[in-house]
DNA sequence: TTCTGTGAAGCGATTCACAGCT
DNA sequence: AGCTGTGAATCGCTTCACAGAA
């Protein structure tokens, strides 16, 4: 298969490890890599790789592996991270921070376009190089910033708002760190990470 | 079912949502909330709702729908939020400092019972009411700690020592924030949360 | 009648196993 | 000989649909 595209999502998701482990390999100045080698370096079983791989067409050599440098930026293009992806954040507080300065970030070519809170003690702060701008300038402001995601890191009974505000500005992607559950449109995505969930799931483990 | 009790992780992952819609329905004094209330609240299907409550035993009435505070106290003795879990948090960053203020966890039960980083600098210094400790006493201090749980916030090249030393602790629970891929022996479990696959995940679906 | 609990059907992803390319 | 690409088998979760309890 080739150019336009339908993968299901755990395998963009497992694109993007392999994309960070070619990056190791390549920094390390390997030339080939099969995909046992990419299960000893992520976990993730050769024949997942193998399939992964084959959702894009033949990228790889039978008998000696893939080119490292050809499927790093294969990969690169389908997941769009060939080019630089502006993002904003919505919610200053200290995980909207962290994420301002993560550089994990800036590595995949996410550039933090502008960070967003509605607490005018917060509004004009300095984070990571961004003055935060008031909430309610969103609508005004977003066209410009030329942001595809947004990141919602808010508490979670000003969720559905800050989704409302940031797709009045024409965003359709999100990524909502708060605990509600938002509303959105048919033609947007919302992607939750929810860390007391993955707290829970790891509490049940725990045993007495 | 009852009792002893084995239910799929994307079961238990909804269990937590649950736990907490059904907070929120206790503050408001709703005494009896259906699967669909449900669904309406979380986004997850009413069968699928069900089909998650049927994992341990007949807890609704058919044509009444379930007891709000006796299906809370049901999900919390399956998560093991019925007790407070500590958590240690190794890697004393942004991250780190994040999640040791986050109210979420609190709510939850989760108490932050130590924080270690390996940098000097930051050793010493009080955070959300701890003190960092340095890396190197995790041996001698962790099982004073009595954490079920670890969460590394450390930068990837610094996890797999980090999960070593925690689980060198006895600790068997990880939560690991870092990209990289840490290996552990068979009795301990893994999560990882991964910020950069969210984002790519999401990139992907950035038209143009 | 309303809504649960659940067997059965359906769906999607993972793993297997091997033909075929280098 | 070594490793990919892929159909087929398998696995596990979700959705359906309905019998039966309140």
């Amino acid at each position: 298969m080739q150019g336009n595209f339908k993968a299901p999502v755990p395998t963009l998701a497992r694109l993007a490890t392999y994309f960070s482990v070619l990056r190791d390999v390549q920094k390390q100045g390997i030339v080939f890599i099969n995909s046992s080698k990419i299960e000893d370096r992520c976990g993730i079983s050769a024949s997942q790789v193998r399939k992964d791989l084959s959702h894009f067409g033949e990228v790889g050599k039978p008998g000696v592996g893939y080119e490292v440098v050809r499927l790093r930026r294969h990969i690169g293009r389908v997941l769009k991270l060939d080019r630089t992806q502006r993002v904003v954040i919505v919610g200053a507080g200290r995980l909207g921070q962290a994420l301002a300065a993560y550089p994990g970030l800036a590595e995949y070519g996410f550039e933090v376009a502008g960070i967003f809170d509605n607490d005018a003690l917060v509004v004009g702060n300095p984070i990571s190089g961004l003055v935060v701008r008031d909430s309610a300038s969103m609508h005004a402001l977003l066209p410009g910033l030329n942001a595809k995601i947004a990141v919602l890191t808010v508490p979670g009974p000003a969720a559905q708002q800050a989704a409302d505000m940031v797709i009045d500005g024409g965003v359709r992607l999100i990524l909502n760190f708060s605990p509600a559950h938002i509303k959105v449109p048919r033609n947007c995505m919302v992607r939750d990470v929810s860390f007391t969930q993955e707290f829970a799931v790891l509490a049940h483990y725990s045993e007495d």
